[in-house]
Formats: C-alpha cells, structure tokens, sequence
DNA sequence: ACGATTTTTTTGGTCATACCAAAATTGAAA
DNA sequence: TTTCAATTTTGGTATGACCAAAAAAATCGT
C-alpha cells in the first residue's frame, strides 16, 4: 500500500528511493578517497570544520559521517584526536565484531560455541599441514615447539609461544583470513585462558600435545595431526572447565 | 550540564589510559539493558529526547549512542524509523563485517582469497558430515539434492536450492557460527555468483557434483567427499573466472 | 642555533535551540 | 469497524557557542 504522495514537491531533490541521510553522500565520497589512497593509511582526516564547509553540511552530520566511517574501521578515531585513516584489513574486520562477539561470549554456552568452532577450524589447519607443509613451515613449526619447550618452566612465556605455536598453523594455507581468525580466537578467548591456572606440569603436558601434533604433521599423517590436536584442544577444554566453571 | 568540572570531581576517572566519550556511559547501559532482555528483542528504543533527559546528556550524544549500538548490531536503525533494539546472534556478527569485507573484494584478489576460504572451510564440513552426519542429516540431504535436481531446468530455482544444499553442511555440527559464516559467503560473493551465466546444461554438471558429494557423505567417505567438494568448488570457480574475469 | 618551554591557534567533544518532514497517534467521519 | 484526515511525536539537520585538549607557533634559556 504505497502512500499516495504525489503533490508537495516544490523541494528541490529527492530522486533516490531509498530514503538516506545526509551523511551517506559524504561516507560514501570518504570511502573512496580512502580505498583509491588519495587518503593514505595512516594520514589523518580533514578537520571536521573543513569537511562541513567542503560538502556544504553541518558538523552534525560530519561527524555522524565519521563516526561511521569508524564502526568501519576506515578510519581510527581516539577520543581527543584527529581521526586517522586506516585501509582495512582482514584483522580489521574481525575487530569489528568485537563487541558483538562480546556479548555473544556472555551468554549460556557461548564460550563452547566459538571454542568448538575454534577446534573445527584448527583440525582441519593441521590436517591442511600434514598434507601441504612445506620445508620452510616445517622449518617454522620446528622453531616454534622449540621455543615452546624452552618456556616450559616460564608460564607466562609458555603462552605466549603457545599461542605462537598455534598461529604457525594459521599461516601455512597462506590466506590473510586465517591469521586474523586466529588473533580473534585468542583476543575473545584470552579471559578464559588467563584465569586458568598454569604451573610447569600443566606446561609440560601441554608441550607433548604439541610435539605430538609437530610429530604427526612431520610424518605427513593428517589423520593422526587431527586427533592429536582434538585431544589437545579438548584436553584443554576439560581442564579450564574443571578449574573454574561454574554455568 | 557540561560546566567547568568542580573540585570535587576529584573521585573521578582517568587513572586508566582513558579517555572516554560521555556516549560511552549511554552505550554500555542501553547494552546491558538490551542484553538482560529489558529492553526486549524487537521493541524499539526510547525517543532520543527521552533518553537525554533519562542521562542528562545533550541529543548530539545520545544520537552518537545509538549511532554506535547500530554499529553494533545491537539496534537497527532505518532512517527514519525508531530504532529497533535487536538481540546479537551470530548472523548480526557476520553483518556487521559486511562493510569491511565489501572493501576488501574490491581490491585485487580479495574473491580469490574469501572463496579459497570458502573452499576451506567446506572441505573440512563435507568430510565432518561423511564422518558424524546423523540419520536426519542424511535425510536433509536427500531432500536438498533432490530439490535440486527437480531444479535443472529452472535456472533461478536452481541457484536457491544449490545454496540450499550446501546450507545443510553448515547445519550439520549444530553449531550457529557455522550457518551464520555460511550466509555471510553466500551474501559477499553472491554478486560474482549472479554474474555467472546459467543454463541447465550447466545446472546439471553441478547437480552431478553435488551428487557425488553426497553418494560420498552416504558411504561415509571423508576423502573422496572432501575430494569431490574441491573438485566442484574449484570448477565453479574455473567456470566463473573464464566466463567474465577480467583482473 | 637549538632544544625546551610557554603562548596561541586549531580542533574535537558537548550543549542548547530551532525547524522540517516523515512517522506514529489520535480522532472524526463513513 | 473501517477509513482517512488532523495532530502530535520523533528523527534528521542546521546554527552557534563554549570548553579542554591537542597541535602549532612563538618565546626563552643556555
């Protein structure tokens, strides 16, 4: 049932469809002297009182304008500061569901949820490794577990080459999305992590579940990479819940 | 009031690295308000000049609030509607990237990269539905392959029940990330996909190859399931690449 | 001259007020 | 009860102003 308008259009332009804001005109106009570059990642935008006079509108919408551009995270805007303008990357988009990952983590069954996704996508990496490594992510693995093993009697140090040691594996299909997929397991994950206990026992289990995994993927066993490091990630699973669970 | 702040604002903040937006009060309560279901999942925000007088803070704020809750996902907002609150699901997390990814298939390689994952991501869904797929899942896949080849001759019905089989991979872990990643494939790269042209001789080359994913599932061969999945994926990308490829 | 320090200018953050047009609501008419 | 026009809300935008922090310019001490 579309209303009748017709009549009343002594204004001047309204020729879209689609109803739109003032400030999509200027978003969309940013966004291409972002993605052509003459907006170089890095530089900062145009002060707003400039921008309201080049495009003939009000701050108001300059800044709904940029604050838009910001959820985009074409440009990078701390409170006090000139917004900076950021070419988007696949790490980018991830951090943009941040927050809605946030509250999604909040609920019943949440952290399972995207751990369960996490463990899906790792096995099939290391099967993925098993079966194209090549020398030098062998190499990089092998560096990996190295400085992995090295920490052991250092936990703080241990995760941190535990993270790294997963993250090799992320790598290795050479696909800017996994990497960025792994940063956002960690970064939604960490809480979790951080609140389990650690001591050079728990570390030195840990370690033999990624020797275990290195060894399979060395021996170009999929099947055998696979189950080593669902037992793993399962094994860790089951020993956090055991610690500190309580829904 | 904005007014020089009083000596007795000594209790105040910015111990931490600070610097927060007078917006950032309103978001953090209106999300708790949205997440503990006061503000219940399709009810619609309170008036903005409500909210002002609620916080004691100007428009130009609670406008910014709201701004970044719709960047968020957590309220959707049309021009000029009341916005709409909206509990997050996994679905809203992947539209939320949607701007950021619709940049990055702008620039050169950025398909190839998004459908290599695609390819990735399914291989290991094809092989866990050989392996875990229920009786009901197989039922599933019966009815979406026959829909599809009922389908041959009526290219737009076609490409709907050819998404619709590959949906049910994505359903089978029961876990909701993996439908939601599945929509968001399928919206990102739909464009690419409209472009290709469609004839039944075509939709029954890609009937047979969902055939043979499927004749894998049932006699649960991970490999050859794997295999096949490759096989027609690469080949839809061979298709579409020779078809209007340019860079 | 030059780096450090102080002063000035710029700029982002917020507030207040006002107007318009479209949506939502109300209420009268059929 | 339904329909449709009149009225009230409400979101979108515009102005103009002020503050405090950042950035830039000017000044100073050695």
């Amino acid at each position: 049932m579309q209303t009748s308008l017709g009549a009343e259009d002594a204004l001047a332009d309204d020729l879209e469809p689609a109803a739109l804001r003032a400030a999509d005109t200027v978003v969309r106009e940013l966004e291409i002297e972002i993605a052509s570059g003459r907006l170089a990642d890095g530089e900062h935008l145009p002060a707003e009182r400039e921008l309201m006079s080049r495009f003939g509108i009000s701050r108001t919408v300059v800044r709904e304008a940029i604050a838009r551009l910001a959820s985009q995270g074409l440009v990078e805007s701390r409170p006090r500061f000139r917004p900076v303008v950021r070419r988007p990357g696949y790490d980018t988009a991830l951090s943009a569901v941040g927050g809605v990952v946030a509250h999604l983590l909040r609920e019943p069954g949440g952290v399972k949820t995207l751990y369960d996704v996490r463990i899906f996508l790792e096995a099939a990496l290391v099967r993925n490794a098993a079966l194209h490594a090549r020398k030098d992510d062998i190499a990089a693995l092998r560096e990996a577990i190295e400085a992995n093993r090295l920490a052991i009697d250092d936990s703080e140090r241990f995760y941190a080459t535990d993270v790294a040691f997963h993250a090799v594996f992320y790598r290795i299909p050479r696909n800017p999305v996994f990497p960025a997929v792994h940063i956002g397991f960690t970064e939604w994950l960490s809480d979790h992590w951080r609140r389990m206990p650690r001591s050079p026992e728990r570390n030195r289990v840990n370690f033999s579940m990624h020797k275990a995994i290195y060894d399979a993927v060395v021996e170009r066993d999929p099947d055998a990479a696979e189950k080593a490091l669902q037992s793993h990630l399962h094994a860790a699973w089951e020993y956090v819940r055991g610690t500190f669970e309580t829904a």
